[in-house]
DNA sequence: GTCTATAAATAGATAGAC
DNA sequence: GTCTATCTATTTATAGAC
């Protein structure tokens, strides 16, 4: 198994191939992240990780392939999986608040400790590369599905008015999404909108919750 | 004045310098809404206007004013500003839905007319340039300011729940913006939600309203 | 596993002729 | 206004020594 390599990341010295190709990969991360695949140059990558270019080319033969490794590395880090554990109790209770509350809080918490996911999703998606495509696959496609069929069921109960199940999805991921881009892209100069997560998955939750209970 | 260039762009020959240059930014525009600054080369964007690279180099003095030149002419095509005076007298006759679906109607048409728009922004926005900056503080703080005080005005009204209103805004915003950005970047080919504008428009102007609105 | 040196290609930008 | 030719710096990538 390969050590965790938070503690070692700015250590010198002579690392194992596996180290270092996986220290390699978490600096490129960081950096794709911030300036986008185009916008990062080989030598960058190298200087942050504190190596020649060439233990870069070593470790991936160009950098495409380091950008691709990011995936299997994503993949395997099981974080797309995370958020339903939570979901299902409140889900088989019909607690309604309990659900949209908890999936807004997850995101929203997980977008704040990993500001870094968020942005390399955007160019990921931007540049139409595998990355932003495979997460969409995987995942997004996953949260439709799951949210979408509890709302179905509800309006079966005759607890929620007949809308169009996946409408109702988008526009709650597109809250709690929407606000976790504007912190990311633009509330720290601006300060427009300052508010805990807490506070911010519970207007969300609430909003859309009224918005789709029968009366 | 100008003549209007969509006529031109293609054909061959002499232009005047001004038509040059605006032909050029557009080219331009076009080019970094796809791939972004870093992404985008001069080289390309010679070759996509018909021109050498030097032609480019003596309208724009680098590639960074090119960029920045977006911003002179986004600014002068008077679309930030367009889609208030629709909305002045929905809100004076306190036409609440008519309020919250014409923001949204207009918004997702101009993201569908104009999807490079969209792009342009976030790939701006990630960047960290001025362009997606001067956006938001010209139009998205009116936004919010406008939308927020006809909330505010409608809950003293007593018509509305009291929740703070930025959040409102932002919830509502959300789901508009957040719409258009998977119709951009994954809905084409994913297929996962296929609506007219109207009727998106419609449902979230609906989510909200009976989300806000007191019983 | 790591480096220095360097090749090869591409990027941004300029000179000068027409 | 437009081009060809050219220059320089940067970027990706490789070779070979330790």
């Amino acid at each position: 198994m390969i050590k965790e390599l938070d503690t070692i990341e700015t250590a010198a010295g002579r690392m194992t191939g596996d180290e270092r190709r996986l220290q390699i990969l978490k600096v490129a991360i960081n950096l794709f992240s911030q300036r986008g695949f185009s916008g990062t140059t080989t030598k960058e990558i190298a200087r942050a990780a504190s190596v020649s270019e060439a233990m870069v080319f070593k470790h991936f033969a160009n950098k495409e392939e380091l950008y691709s490794a990011i995936l299997d590395h994503k993949a395997c880090s099981r974080r797309f999986k995370d958020p339903f554990e939570e979901l299902v109790e409140k889900t088989a209770a019909k607690d309604d608040f309990g659900v949209f509350y908890t999936m807004a809080l997850n995101a929203l918490d997980h977008h704040s400790e990993d500001g870094g996911f968020l942005r390399l999703m955007l160019h990921s998606a931007l540049e139409e590369h595998d990355l932003s495509r495979m997460f969409f696959e995987s995942f997004i496609t996953d949260v439709y599905d799951f949210l979408g069929n509890y709302i179905s069921q509800r309006q079966a109960d005759g607890a929620f008015r007949e809308i169009e199940p996946k409408m109702v999805v988008r526009s709650f991921i597109g809250m709690f999404v929407h606000h976790s881009l504007n912190n990311l892209l633009w509330d720290k100069e601006q300060n427009l909108l300052k508010v805990s997560n807490e506070e911010a998955a519970k207007n969300f939750a609430e909003i859309l919750l009224n918005g789709i209970t029968k009366k």
